[in-house]
DNA sequence: AAAAGAAAGTGATATACATCACTTTAAAGT
DNA sequence: ACTTTAAAGTGATGTATATCACTTTCTTTT
């Protein structure tokens, strides 16, 4: 259940640890913004499609994944309570998703269509900020990412993904966190040995 | 040497393909800029100091890597005219570096400072885009290079990238480009094989 | 509660790649 | 032009990991 007292809704929270916005200010922001409910399976976003939202979880957890030509998932992400989840490629280039979103648990979800995400930036330069500097973040947990494929072992991999999202393992099955890492799920499960 | 005639400055032209300006704002852009040369093997970056500075390269080529702890080179990143290169984690966050950035040719640069570009992106909206824009772009690159790791096999991405950036290959040396693909120089030079 | 389906563990085998050692070729510095 | 240093190629060997096949355990669905 979302919470619809404004003054303590998660996203103005999430918002606000970034830029400070006045009641007025986020009233404004979450005009752009509509509430979905997805069950479990369901896709948030498909290959081949132009991504018209970028949604945000109020609830649940989801996987970004690519398909190659004999069907192999390779998980590009996760993404949990309060994280941001699109196809970034697709949605700010307006092109086709070569990638699919989809549901690992049932999920509530904000979400901002590509033009109520132009008119507000245009309009209201706190949250260009914001988001600016949300990028900036992602664009650093990328970089931080290749560089740990380069650099550790699949052990190693292994044991930060685990220490930094200790949840996922709750909630993710292992052959997702093996395509994640890069490995198959076999050699993950022989790892701790 | 640099074209100090504005209208047709490189940076304007490169800037020009995301935000339109007017000569009044491209002097006030410019005036937050500074420039300077790197001889060949001078650093941009050292690991460990606190980034201050975002560079724009007008000519020349260097390569971004991290040392891991027995000293060896992991390639981050190349790049040549045209291309903006610092450490975005420390300049960012302004945390000490952990990678170093240095000059695979002798390189005229232009750079902005983390004063100066929180200044000119609060008060020109313009520049915010624009840089945000180069964010979205960037972490999609990144993105599309996670996913190259993760799907193609050492060849594929060797071939990906000779045809995306084939000057890369006359420029730079045959180790530093296996390393960035992460496999061992010996390894890609059997590759052709 | 039973049946079906998905996830996870495990052995055997094949393969891509790393690493070490050495040689050849090319580039840079004096 | 000569010397030194770096880059690139190549053989031999070891190792991590993929893949296939099968079993066991856990989860969902009806």
């Amino acid at each position: 259940m979302l919470d619809n007292n404004k003054t303590n809704h998660p996203l103005r929270q999430h918002i606000e640890e970034i830029v400070p916005l006045t009641d007025k200010e986020f009233d404004f922001v979450l005009s752009h913004f509509e509430t979905t409910k997805k069950r479990k399976h369901q896709y948030l976003v498909q290959e081949g499609e132009i991504v018209k939202k970028e949604y945000w979880i109020t609830k649940g957890c989801v996987k970004s994944y690519f398909l190659n030509e004999n069907g192999k998932e390779h998980i590009l992400r996760f993404a949990m309570e309060h994280w941001w989840i699109t196809d970034y490629e697709s949605f700010v280039k307006q092109t086709p998703s070569k990638i699919n979103i989809d549901c690992l648990e049932d999920c509530e979800l904000l979400y901002i269509t590509f033009e109520n995400r132009d008119k507000l930036t245009s309009q209201m330069h706190k949250m260009e900020r914001f988001w600016a500097k949300k990028s900036k973040f992602g664009r650093i947990a990328l970089q931080q990412r290749i560089l740990s494929l380069l650099k550790n072992s699949t052990k190693e991999r292994y044991d930060l993904l685990l220490e930094q999202y200790p949840q996922l393992f709750q909630r993710v099955p292992k052959k997702l966190i093996a395509s994640y890492l890069g490995v198959s799920r076999e050699t993950l499960s022989r790892l701790d040995s």
